[in-house]
DNA sequence: GCGTGACACGTACGCTGTACGTGCGTCAAC
DNA sequence: GTTGACGCACGTACAGCGTACGTGTCACGC
């Protein structure tokens, strides 16, 4: 029998397999044997067959989340949470990002993260302000990971060796770095600066209340 | 008489207007009043229009770097030119970011970045590090203010109505600030925070060296 | 006058999402 | 046991998409 979240699964699949371009309903159909139809006995259309897709991604980040361990590190763990699902689906995490989501899939980790930042010290706005932030670092780095690189974080090989050093001195004696990335330092890299300048807001909230 | 450029900036014009899934070649040639397969007289297909509409968008960042000023108000005003062009062609922003880039457009921001980061006392590996961290926070957060929220940074107001305060305490405490979202004070917070922390790492570097 | 190239355009093909109708299986009511 | 209703898989059909290919019309050098 077809059902709704066997449509969604071969979806997935073959999102990693073939690509988000080559998501149709007619191949939907095809990766389950069954006819194009079918599939809207299931779901209303295709928008709403991707909104699942994103939900469904969504909700297998798994949080492990310990109460006992210090808040700095709670927030690492959620972060490599939320990456680590995007390394699982890469191809669909972009089909998420693209999607304007009106789901409440997701706010499992939402609720997590919030009470992580209240043991932290942060309260009301300052806790969702600093969750926005981390959210939009998280969404950055894996947007760069995944392929989608919005201003070439790791630059083209062939297009720098054009680079003229003249023009760009900084890029070109750079290039190196510019052409090589190890994705997991760097995500490291950034959580480490991202968790530490929570610390310094949090000691000085702590300081003033 | 038909250009690219031309054909470009009608494209631009059109994703504004009615949206990025609007774009048809169909659409910009009706928008031009020109035939469709003239259009293929400018450009090969389809994609190297969208890569052509990213190259444009990003060309037109603004950067009226100050060499005199202090590096981190640099830092600053690059980030919300990047900015800046993201909110003045929006829905064109998505397509920017939904695309990866084959070209050198934007190559010049990467060089100012780079040379204010420098200026920090950032050198090499240290520096395109920093760099990366910087666009990544700045991408994710123009995915969420352009409309595309990976995890609802503004929730939906009808979908936390419905939130059970026993399961989630913290997003039902924290619904005021989920809902709202003032996107400027918002990026400069986070603005902020990453400066700060740079400044802390620089004087680290500094005190090292 | 005569190529020759650039360029706008029409036609046509294979693809897409999906509205609609059809037929088959199962189950409830009588 | 018959009948009606309903769920569900499926086929057909249509509008719209990107684009390969051929055709027409110009301006140009010789």
């Amino acid at each position: 029998m077809l059902s709704r979240t066997r449509i969604v699964d071969a979806a997935i699949a073959l999102i990693e397999r073939a690509g988000a371009d080559a998501v149709s309903m007619r191949g939907i159909a095809a990766e389950l044997g069954v006819g194009v139809m079918s599939l809207y006995n299931h779901v209303p259309n295709k928008a709403a067959l991707l909104d699942a897709i994103s939900e469904s991604v969504l909700s297998q980040i798994e949080f492990t989340d310990d109460p006992s361990a210090h808040w700095t590190d709670r927030v690492r763990m959620q972060a490599r949470a939320f990456r680590q699902i995007a390394h699982h689906y890469p191809r669909s995490t972009m089909v998420v990002f693209s999607r304007q989501l009106h789901s409440t899939a997701g706010l499992l980790p939402v609720e997590r993260a919030l009470a992580t930042l209240r043991d932290a010290g942060f309260e009301g706005e300052a806790a969702v302000r600093m969750l926005r932030m981390f959210v939009a670092y998280i969404v950055g780095s894996l947007l760069r990971e995944v392929g989608v690189t919005p201003t070439f974080a790791p630059v083209r090989d062939e297009a720098l060796v054009e680079v003229d050093p003249a023009l760009f001195p900084e890029v070109s004696s750079l290039s190196p770095y510019l052409t090589s990335c190890d994705h997991d330092e760097e995500f490291e890299f950034g959580l480490e600066l991202l968790v530490q300048a929570m610390a310094v807001r949090a000691e000085k909230r702590g300081a003033r209340g």
